[in-house]
DNA sequence: GTAATTTACGAAAACGTTTGCGTGTTGAAA
DNA sequence: TTTCAACACGCAAACGTTTTCGTAAATTAC
């Protein structure tokens, strides 16, 4: 087994001295040429590489930024990442990822762990425990410890540090908007409770959209599904709603959904009510992941922008990490949704 | 800001030198009682917390492994992630990610770095770049400086090392005996080139079922999809081809497509052509992913436990990194796949 | 030929830990 | 009173770097 080399064995082996090695590695002019040309040839042969724990410890650095998300099954935060890593590695950065699972504990146990001099800084999406409990304290302390912290898409505003959020209201009103635009009168919304932020702000931005058109708000057209943990559990009722809500008020011409799933469980609605779409019914969903390019027909969406918003968390955090003025005040950065028009409208 | 409180602060706040603190916070009886409180109580108000990177310089470990994947937004890659972390931080590791992009620099300048004494281990998949070259230099690299490597999903036989793989062959089989089962008679393949390893494994699996069963085997029947690198580029040809293939051959009943996009593609063609799923034509394919199971109608699909294989892989790492006899002799852990029914068969 | 300067290198501290060993103080046994 | 073990703690090396400073030897200047 070839052991790693160091500085010292290159020393003993060429006897001189750490220091003079180091230097000469470095090209130093302070190391005769002659040496300096003897121990990097040395070097190089035995493949050197410098000890980044080393490196770290001495420069109180490690060039790796934490990530801790939710979940990474899940294609925005997956696409999310993709933009992270992009910059990072362009910026000589590392990435250690951390899951949270949703849950307060491990998010907090995950951040003690990596704030544990793992880590220059964090980009993070709060879990959903970490909401509800609205308890921050495992934020606060690291920022405490001067470790910049970027939120991204779930943060609270109680914490003030960098932020890049999605305008979810403006989505959400563009894409009612282009509902509206197509003709459509009469659009179901579907969302979540209002004690998730993301649905709250995009059922803000379906009636905005609908006030401001000529149209007349009806509650009736609005389903909040209840959350149930675990989400698969969910979709048979929420399917029994939507046919019901359909049958009910068939001047129905239109659904918005505030993601991906909820629109395949309408779809799936439709097409056992021989329902076409868009013809009769146009759908129109949040989120531009997967299920939306491959349902037939295919969804037209509310792009987040998922990598866009990952590489600007990166680049703040870089910044501020190579930045010595770090008392820069926090800013939030706002990412514009855009429609990405398909067959389903 | 808070500064890191270390052991040297503790020590000199207290008046004791740092290898008592040291020892104290081991709660070492080598320390006298009252002092070990002392020391203790000072710790826990001032909340400290070991240097990770001080305690990895001295045990010459890190407590992290590097994982490398073609990429993240892949329902199949970010599952196995999820597994990796789950094992992973059960055992106190971390997991740093990196993204080689299919390509093959990428892939050999991520292991660079991440081999620089930042990771304990590695588990990866290949990128396509490195399939192609079939240049390994860089894994037989770190594997000489005694670092294990665990290859998963894609791998080489040339390498030796511990691997997880998936049976293809066997899902394959299965799925296409599923469909057998069912009564079809005539079953068309959407696959890939050849060169593309899954691709070949599982068109080798159909073939077998095929010929074990007492149906002929018909090439005509089996479409090997051109792989353009921009996969959506592929698409419309592939559902011209389709459609061509379905309305020559009327007899075909069946569709077993070697992943979730063809088959996405052959129920938009089925759709478009009146052609009732399962009913006329019953689709089945490999990846047991987001689209199959929000499509209309859901798909029938043969499941790769990716989870599974990324815990696995996780444990084999940890097992080979916590035991002294790391000769052991590679081994190879196959993760059979299973067929999860649903509507379209 | 002496002094000043440059050249070329080494010693050592520092980053934050762990740990084997040395040592001064205490108390008890002889 | 002497001897010795037990106790409680400190010293210093080690992990692999970087970097400041010190200093011989060689060169230059006058």
């Amino acid at each position: 087994m070839k052991q790693k080399i160091t500085l010292k064995k290159i020393a003993q082996e060429l006897n001189v001295s750490i220091s003079t090695v180091s230097k000469a590695l470095k090209n130093s002019n302070e190391i005769g040429v002659e040496t300096r040309e003897r121990i990097q040839a040395f070097a190089k042969f035995y493949n050197y590489r410098p000890n980044n724990i080393a490196l770290s410890l001495k420069h109180k650095k490690t060039k790796t930024i934490g990530v801790i998300i939710p979940e990474v099954v899940h294609y925005f935060f997956a696409q999310v990442i993709d933009g992270i890593e992009k910059v990072a590695s362009e910026n000589g950065y590392n990435v250690i990822v951390a899951l949270s699972n949703e849950s307060h504990e491990k998010e907090v146990i995950n951040m003690e762990t990596l704030a544990d001099s793992l880590i220059d800084g964090f980009i993070l999406s709060l879990s959903k425990g970490t909401m509800q409990s609205q308890d921050f304290h495992h934020i606060d302390e690291v920022m405490s410890q001067g470790m910049p912290v970027v939120l991204f898409d779930r943060i609270a505003d109680q914490i003030e540090c960098d932020k890049v959020v999605v305008d979810d209201t403006q989505g959400a009103y563009q894409a009612v908007n282009h509902l509206i635009g197509k003709g459509r009168k009469n659009i179901l919304l579907l969302t979540t409770q209002d004690y998730i932020t993301v649905g709250r702000l995009r059922t803000q931005g379906y009636i905005k959209a609908i006030q401001d058109s000529s149209l007349v708000l009806d509650n009736e057209l609005i389903i909040k599904v209840v959350d149930t943990h675990n989400s698969n559990a969910a979709l048979p009722s929420l399917e029994a709603q939507i046919e019901k809500t359909i049958s009910k008020y068939p001047q129905i011409d239109a659904i918005f959904a505030v993601n991906e799933i909820y629109a395949a469980a309408a779809l799936r609605v439709l097409r056992q009510a021989r329902i076409q779409v868009p013809d009769e019914i146009a759908v129109v969903c949040f989120t531009d992941g997967l299920i939306s390019k491959f349902s037939t027909p295919t969804l037209t969406t509310v792009s987040q922008h998922s990598e866009e918003i990952g590489k600007k968390a990166a680049k703040i955090l870089i910044d501020r990490l190579s930045s010595d003025d770090n008392e820069a005040p926090p800013k939030t950065e706002v990412i514009k949704c855009t429609v990405v028009e398909r067959e389903s409208s």
